[in-house]
DNA sequence: CCTGCGATATTCT
DNA sequence: GAATATCGCAGGC
């Protein structure tokens, strides 16, 4: 196994996005190590991007989201959640992918403990983008902090999805900019029920 | 299974 | 004062 190169995050957020599926999140904080494949994700341009954070320029919340590819942008939403973005693109660009979902993978004890409860199926524990970061430790102390050295969290290279793995749909919780289908989501993640279409 | 609503910091009007 | 890249709980079916 093997963290994500330097390179991998200097592409644009939508190429980045779909090829983070599969992959591996890793964290160790306060000596526990956490991890889970990426099944769900979205990406969120800069200027160009009416729903983007960085749509508006800089702010004192979103100062990280304009770093270079490969940083944590982590932000604090609802006045209560956190959530973990990869930056993506040259520097000032503010361009990210925000993680939604994963699968656990190792440290599932520690999640239950975080999340405080021990839900029905493990992904659970994992299945919205405020969620994945209680159960993985992923707080403010890690917004800004550069995922290509940083030994407290990483991406490792895992086993990318193919393109007949992946469905694409529009963003989840916002209202601009909904005509563009810049979520994407393991087709395995996908509940029986009456889901998106598999075109 | 589903829908509605409250909590509450940062930013914008 | 309103909106927001969310979640868990209460209540109805």
């Amino acid at each position: 196994m093997a963290r994500l190169p330097h390179d991998f995050y200097l592409r644009d957020a939508r190429e980045v996005a779909r090829d983070l599926l599969g992959r591996t999140l890793v964290t160790t904080i306060d000596g526990l190590r956490t991890s889970g494949q990426i099944i769900e994700t979205e990406a969120y341009l800069g200027k160009e991007d009416m729903a983007s954070h960085a749509f508006r320029g800089l702010t004192g919340r979103n100062s990280a989201m304009f770093l270079s590819g490969g940083h944590a942008y982590i932000y604090f939403i609802y006045g209560m959640y956190h959530c973990f973005n990869v930056v993506t693109g040259d520097e000032g660009t503010g361009e990210a992918v925000l993680i939604r979902g994963l699968r656990p993978i190792d440290g599932v004890e520690t999640m239950r403990m975080r999340r405080g409860g021990t839900p029905r199926h493990d992904t659970a524990l994992t299945d919205g983008p405020g969620k994945l970061t209680i159960a993985l430790g992923i707080g403010p102390a890690l917004n800004g902090t550069d995922l290509n050295d940083d030994p407290r969290i990483w991406i490792d290279e895992g086993s990318p999805l193919g393109a007949d793995e992946i469905l694409a749909t529009p963003r989840i919780g916002i209202t601009k900019s909904m005509e563009h289908p810049w979520r994407w989501i393991a087709a395995s993640a996908i509940r029986p029920k009456r889901g998106e279409s598999t075109t």
